[in-house]
DNA sequence: ATGAAAGCGCTAACAT
DNA sequence: ATGTTAGCGCTTTCAT
């Protein structure tokens, strides 16, 4: 069934049920409605790839973010898929995913696809595909030439037809920390994943609220890990035994803070009153576990729901900000119970 | 660029640089070669939507999924999409993506988007989408008409163009019961999630286990709940006060088993000597427990690695079967040690 | 307001 | 082995 057989069956052209079908105002009321009725009876839908060789577009935007299943994944942003999706349907376009591991290839492999298949926009989910060395972000830079590209809590300024939207992870950092020594901690142990920029903003979130407070920054407070309970309770015991004091912990994932949090109460340390604890994302894990963790929330869903609205914006051809920040919240739970106010 | 730009820049015809493009045998090395070249100094890529248009194909697959956000999705099909994203890819699939909520609506028109887009095939994750009224299946009946239509984890037999691929949760849960029969438990409450297929079948396998023990199915040990901490805290409750007895607890998610050993460690009951737990999908939220939690693994990787598999197969016009099964496995940790064997 | 016809860029059948 | 050409199904410009 094509628009051929329809325009037939309600003796008029293949114009008028083009027309028909992409709302034209140049049809007549009683057209309009005979061609419909011909389209609703033989349950006839265009056929998009016609549609998008002729328009050179299929209204889709491809989404690159890590394998969720990858252990290494940073999990906070897993929702992000589904947010994006969800607000690129309610705009009207499709979504095709590309989910890949730590792999280079894989990546440019992936952002080729999309640019064979004409995407109207890429969405890059977190930092890590940002690499620092700029030959490895020489694809990016590509595609930005003929597509435009949304790095969601990535970075990647001043370049032309990329645009980042993201989470002031170096505020939200600086904040826990600030919390951390106001309720009385002195010595504060961080936790991160491996470098990204998102991860990099925490460290430096940390440290300005160290300094701040008038206190040095230690590096043997600072540890990169990644979410194994054995590697945390590792790197907690040997810190403890190198005589270095320890009464507040800040983790950039939720997934740290918990291992953190399982070895500290297996050495009988009493958690808030002796060690207090901020972990991030504001994840479902800080409330499954005990005591229930205070932790940043990064706003992923507004995040998301930001990037589409520019995204569609800008693909209207509207100016558009090339970076675009939502701000973190603080969520208190039993680990850092929340500051009395008066 | 086009292919005929390529076709005069190499001195040949549309038709060779297709060929060269789709590597017909019919082509002398030399003439590939000079046309490869040009190809590769023009960074010419073909047009997808052309292509697709001809060949009535664009090898796209259509996944729908509950939204990973949803609090009351069942988060054990979450890696899903990554794991039939990569295999897809692998066999040079694209995967358009519909992460909807539990909307009939937004069901319908994901479908009718995908039909639309004339994707090849349809992967429906999780026995959420299929109901058991059978109008609201109507959708999907509809769409097995022109689209092989692919169910992870559901069941909807005996229809043609529909095949489904499932853990056998039944089995699963039988065998769950049965270690923790096995291990002296004679009191096991049941927690699940709202009625799926798959619940369904974990709770007739929890069932024939206690039959085949000789015990009684009570029904007032098996309650349905979601993941929220106070609600299964004041089933336990309840539970205990009726002066029920309690000494196993087998949960259909790995959630529902954590809020459960919260609870029960905040009555002062001793894990696993007073009550042993088991919950099922083998998650991160496993190990991450204290105790860390005996879990069924249900084995969801290889569940997808094979449905793409057959997929593949199918749509090369292979037969293929309708239903396939792979087991699950009880993962041993923490909240019931693995059984002595000699 | 409606129709005729020219693309959009590729594939494949057919011709050489 | 290579070239010619007729579609694929839709949108849109230009006539009427």
């Amino acid at each position: 069934m094509t628009i051929h057989d329809i325009s037939k069956l309600a003796n008029v052209s293949v114009a008028t049920v083009s027309r028909v079908l992409n709302g034209n105002a140049n049809v007549t009321e009683s057209t309009r409605e005979k061609v419909m009725a011909v389209i609703r009876e033989n349950n006839f839908t265009p056929n998009a790839f016609a549609r998008g060789l002729g328009l050179d577009t299929m209204r889709t935007v491809g989404i690159l973010c890590v394998d969720p299943a990858d252990p290494d994944a940073c999990p906070s942003l897993q929702f992000a898929i589904g947010y994006l999706q969800r607000e690129l349907r309610r705009q009207d376009f499709d979504s095709l995913l590309y989910c890949v591991g730590y792999d280079m290839q894989e990546k440019e492999r992936s952002i080729q696809a999309m640019l064979n298949r004409r995407v109207d926009a890429i969405v890059i989910i977190g930092s890590f595909f940002i690499e620092n060395n700029a030959t490895n972000n020489l694809c990016i830079l590509n595609a930005a030439q003929t597509t435009p590209v949304w790095l969601v809590n990535g970075n990647l300024e001043n370049i032309p037809n990329i645009f980042c939207t993201r989470c002031d992870d170096r505020d939200g950092a600086y904040r826990a920390t600030k919390a951390l020594l106001e309720s009385g901690s002195r010595d504060i142990m961080m936790l991160h994943y491996a470098s990204t920029y998102s991860e990099q903003q925490k460290i430096l979130g940390y440290q300005q609220a160290l300094q701040a407070f008038g206190l040095p920054v230690r590096d043997e407070y600072i540890y990169e890990t990644t979410p194994d309970v054995q590697e945390v309770e590792a790197k907690i015991n040997s810190h403890l035994a190198k005589g270095l004091a320890l009464d507040g912990l800040f983790a950039t994932e939720d997934e740290l803070a918990i291992c953190a949090l399982k070895s500290a109460t297996a050495r009988g340390i009493s958690i808030p009153e002796q060690l207090r604890v901020v972990g991030y994302s504001n994840s479902k894990l800080s409330l499954f576990s005990t005591p229930e963790l205070t932790s940043v929330d990064h706003n992923i869903e507004p995040l998301c729901v930001t990037t589409v609205a520019l995204l569609v914006n800008q693909l209207r051809g509207m100016k558009t900000p090339t970076v675009t920040t939502v701000m973190a919240d603080i969520v208190y739970r039993k680990t850092l119970p929340a500051p009395h106010r008066n």
